[in-house]
RNA sequence: GCUCCCAUAGCUCAGCCUGGAUAGAGCACCAGGCUUCUAACCUGGGGGUCGCAGGUUCAAAUCCUGUUGGGAGCGCCA
């Protein structure tokens, strides 16, 4: 469409192809027409006022493909011819289905890590934004082509499990150990109660850490390794709720000796350095401050554990690109790891990348595991899934089952649009009244509009091979039909800026557009039936697509 | 003290990368619309010095500098 409009400027222009294309833009009111060409540079070589220009050039323009050329003020408008621009996007659409949007735009190998949740805490709403990202971004980079491999690294040892053990050996060792998220997480916050009531009792706690870490009591050592994959286990079922599944798992404890090899490797090629008997990193001439490796007693750090990982990661399974989706406090850690690895001489190390997963936080501050003073997402689901069956219940008569599927698509939708439709760089406001909305911009309103659209389609009984004629387009299919032609640029654009809320937006925005039009047009019975059954078709297939890389499965009926 | 992130309507946010035509949504508030394809919807209304001050430019919410406020981080936690 673009290169019609760039063709014909370059014929009548003496600048540069690729000046007009970057000049050239879509106007935001689309009764301005289809594509824009601002006149203002042109202003000075040609000697004349923008005005001007745009009213001479809109005189002598003339393509077959153009309905008309109109100067508006500096701006010179371009109006397609309609069954040109119907018949292209349509047409594309109904070839492409699910595949409408894809490329070979990039061909990497690809690792990224997300999730990172520590076994022996909770699972709460802060991690499913991180969760929800990564799923995202795994998505997008291979509906574009990227061999991605998707990697958890989570937390397994370390004092926060000394705590979880020491609090369950001495005060509820009569409990069932439960496969559930909020009683594993309950035992941790009991712990840190305890503690902060009588801080003391932090020596028994030292020594059971001690104890796990030379794995010297076997009966701790059993205890460890039951909790630790019931922990995991409970970990799981959250993964498949939320669409998420893992190509590899990473534990701390299984880098830990390549760690410590790496941080002596790089103390004899002088790259680290001894400091009051510590092993570090100085990075200071990079503005990167000092990275420690090895504690002075020589134990292994997680910096020096995460060059491991990087290592394994390159020469192992030979991705070329790996992203780290971590929590934002961590920014620092990652910058001096991609310094570190690019002192190393990995050349991929440039194509690291960070994507800080900003806090969720309540109106009044920030949440906090270690006191209970948050949202685990067992919980705030049962209340998504239950609000969700009061909704269709007032309105539908369900089986169980039927009530039980709906209810939970509508709950997950809610939950992951909510985390993700913002910008990555932004801390997320939770507030009960936002997060268990229904309306307006929510995943709701998406999956609402996408049933409303199958709907129309059962009815109609819609053949997608039947014949149609783009007629004269009416505002409202127009611009559902520029927008749906938009996609493909929209996802890529998600991919290299790695904000899933782009999708997020314009699924929202794409949704918006068919309401507006679904209100005003009738289709069934209509004299452009079949035409805008296959508009209404390609609209579903495209809100379909744009939902599933945002990891938002759709229901067929709501 | 230094570094990074953020600041747009009463609240929650798009838009910023790649500067252009009256700055957009949702929630809340007010007024309307279901005998017609799902009203979890749609239409209209009020509500904005785009934190502040400079600069670059024909043109700045968007780029640059400074500044204020909020958040996060800064050698042996992860």
């Amino acid at each position: 469409m673009k290169e019609i409009i760039i063709a014909l400027l370059k014929a009548n222009l003496s600048l540069p192809e690729a000046e007009i294309s970057s000049t050239l833009e879509v106007p935001k009111d689309p009764k301005l027409g289809d594509f824009a060409f601002p006149c203002f540079n042109l202003a000075k070589s040609m000697k004349k006022s923008p005005v001007a220009i745009a009213k001479d050039l809109a005189g002598t323009l003339k393509s077959p493909d153009l309905e008309k050329v109109e100067a508006i003020g500096p701006y010179l408008n371009f109006f397609l011819k309609q069954d040109l621009l119907g018949n292209s996007v349509l047409k594309e659409i109904q070839k492409k289905k699910e595949k409408y949007g894809s490329a070979k735009y990039i061909s990497e190998k690809i690792m990224i890590e997300y999730s990172q949740a520590n076994t022996h805490k909770a699972f709460h709403i802060g991690h499913v934004r991180g969760t929800a990202l990564g799923e995202s971004i795994a998505r997008i980079a291979s509906f574009l082509g990227g061999n991605v491999i998707r990697a958890n690294y989570q937390g397994d040892t370390g004092m926060h499990v000394a705590k979880w053990i020491w609090c369950y050996t001495q005060y509820h060792a009569k409990d069932e150990i439960k496969k559930d998220e909020e009683w594993i997480a309950s035992i941790y916050v009991d712990a840190v109660k305890r503690l902060t009531a009588q801080p003391e009792l932090q020596a028994e706690v030292d020594i059971i850490n001690k104890k796990l870490e030379e794995k010297s009591d076997s009966k701790l050592q059993a205890l460890w390794e039951k909790t630790r994959q019931t922990s995991l286990d409970a970990f799981e079922i959250i993964y498949s709720e939320l669409g998420t599944r893992f190509d590899e798992y990473f534990f701390e404890s299984a880098v830990e000796k390549r760690g410590k090899e790496i941080a002596l490797e790089l103390l004899n090629k002088g790259l680290a350095t001894k400091s009051e008997d510590a092993v570090i990193m100085d990075l200071k001439e990079y503005d990167l401050g000092v990275w420690v490796l090895l504690r002075k007693d020589g134990t292994v750090l997680y910096s020096a554990k995460d060059l491991a990982l990087a290592e394994r990661k390159f020469k192992e399974f030979k991705v070329k690109r790996s992203l780290y989706i971590v929590g934002a406090a961590q920014r620092l850690h990652f910058y001096q790891l991609f310094k570190t690895l690019e002192l190393m001489k990995f050349p991929e190390a440039k194509k690291c990348a960070y994507i800080p997963v900003m806090e969720v936080r309540f109106p009044w501050g920030k949440m906090s595991s270690r006191t209970g003073d948050n949202v685990l997402y067992s919980g705030f689901k049962r209340e998504l899934v239950s609000d969700a069956k009061e909704e269709l219940k007032k309105r539908y008569t369900l089986d169980e089952p039927e009530l039980e599927k709906r209810a939970f698509a509508i709950a997950i939708a809610s939950l992951k649009y909510f985390m993700l439709r913002q910008d990555v760089d932004k801390n997320l406001i939770f507030t009960k009244e936002e997060a268990l909305s229904f309306e307006g911009n929510s995943g709701p309103y998406l999956l609402y509009s996408y049933a409303r659209a199958r709907s129309i389609l059962e009815k109609a009984k819609y053949d997608p091979k039947k014949k149609y004629a783009i007629s004269e387009l009416n505002a409202e299919e127009k611009e559902l039909l520029v927008r749906l032609g938009n996609f493909p640029e929209q996802v890529k654009k998600s991919y290299e800026t790695l904000s899933p809320n782009v999708l997020a937006n314009y699924s929202y925005q794409l949704a918006q557009l068919f309401n507006e039009f679904y209100h005003k047009h009738q289709v069934i019975g209509s004299e452009h039936e079949q035409m805008r059954l296959v508009l209404v078709d390609c609209f579903s297939i495209v809100l379909r697509n744009s939902l599933s890389l945002l990891g938002i499965p759709v229901l067929e009926k709501m």
